[in-house]
DNA sequence: GATATAATACTTGTATACAAGTATACTTAA
DNA sequence: TTAAGTATACTTGTATACAAGTATTATATC
């Protein structure tokens, strides 16, 4: 048995975080990553014994991964799905649903405060990204949406978004670091597209928004591969530094 | 303090459930009710004495609770938000969001084994109609649409059902139960809705199913109205008839 | 060797114990 | 009477213990 000692979760972002929290944030990134292989079979005892805690952490912890679709839970362990192809594109469709009914919602509302804070986030991406900092800029990306959601003011869609979220922060925070190793080039893509939502949320314009939620959509072709990408880099054993 | 022997969720559907779940199904029916009003600070050890369970299976609710936005967990309690009719309306505007998407993919596919499963759950509706049996009544609705989210076979939009079917089911139950005491006439409506959305399935036409979800909508209006006539009720003591 | 039965090593769910932290109430000193 | 400090009764999160159930393996029987 292959037992990794190194942490794919940035420690950073847990350090009030209790040990079911980390359990959660840590195995959640250990299967998206695929460092945990889907139709492993997960056992608490196990879990316990490896992540060094009791069971109750780590029942707390399988839980909440079972509420994403990330594990299933039976009555005897819990079977890791994962993310394939499939579930990456079901997620996009997710967040293109969310953020087309946000947007509408947007259209109606006074719009300025919101566009000042996308606008400092998009400062802070482009800083991320000058110093090269795969987690923050990952960090300020999905802030980045979120923002947008929580501006609409509307509950169900924000906890459809708390339930999204995690799986989408791992995801990006995988496919940041590979980018900033093998395609640096997207992040003015990137950048660029996220200046677009913007300007569709300033002018309230339904197809400059339809485009840029389009575009984004699109590059999620390269994200899925970015995760194979991302899963070989870990299984050849080069890990990531996170501070 | 005033204490209620009387449980609001079926029973007999909770047969082989966990005391977690009981507590989770129990609790969530006595907030949505209003039994539970908005506000009340909920305590883990109140809830065990209360419920007569240790902290564990407690815990679990709240956690599952808090997911669903019902209640929001701080540093000290658990404090009930319920629903207001705002958060009904939000409820339906996700369930409007979710059954669009789904329809879109069922033009797509072929809908006859969905339709005869569809049909048969009509068939049960109308018999619970018969027999006056709110609760049946009520499983056989949420039934109905769960059957449709699933026959899209997308597991990310199945989550986000997963996720508010708790709380519509108790919510339906609860305004079924009043229905079958004040405003029988409603299922005809109800039945005759449900029609159309088989038919909209089955001829895949997109204006009847938008007549029928926005028909099901305008019905909220009359649901939230059930909610406070509902919490009336038992305010008065006036309690629910389950099996 | 195949099959039934018993022993075992797991599993989950729940109860309980405890540590660390936080609000509330109660002092005590000014 | 008020302010500061202290005691007390809460809170959460985690560890551990245990009962009941379920696979797995071993053993005995045919």
């Amino acid at each position: 048995m292959t037992e990794s000692r190194e942490f794919l979760y940035p420690s950073k972002w847990l350090s009030k975080a209790s040990a079911g929290d980390r359990v959660t944030y840590e195995l959640r990134m250990r299967i998206i990553s695929g460092q945990i292989e889907s139709g492993t079979i997960l056992s608490e005892n196990k879990l316990a014994i490896d992540f060094a805690v009791s069971r109750s952490p780590i029942r707390e912890a399988l839980k909440i991964l079972a509420s994403e679709n990330i594990i299933r839970l039976e009555r005897m362990g819990a079977v890791v799905i994962g993310l394939s192809e499939i579930e990456i594109e079901e997620i996009y469709d997710v967040r293109l649903l969310i953020e087309s009914f946000v947007f509408e919602r947007l259209v109606r509302i006074d719009t300025n405060e919101l566009i000042k804070e996308l606008s400092k986030i998009l400062e802070m991406m482009k800083v991320a990204i000058k110093y090269s900092d795969a987690d923050e800029f990952a960090y300020q990306d999905v802030l980045f949406h979120e923002t947008i959601i929580r501006a609409a003011n509307h509950s169900y869609i924000l906890m459809i978004w708390n339930n999204l979220k995690p799986v989408m922060e791992s995801f990006i925070l995988l496919s940041m670091r590979m980018r900033f190793k093998e395609k640096v080039e997207d992040f003015t893509r990137i950048i660029k597209n996220h200046e677009l939502y913007i300007e569709a949320i300033r002018t309230k314009d339904r197809d400059l928004m339809s485009k840029s939620l389009h575009e984004n959509f699109d590059d999620v072709q390269g994200k899925v591969e970015d995760l194979w990408i991302s899963q070989q880099i870990l299984s050849k054993g080069v890990v990531q530094q996170n501070d």
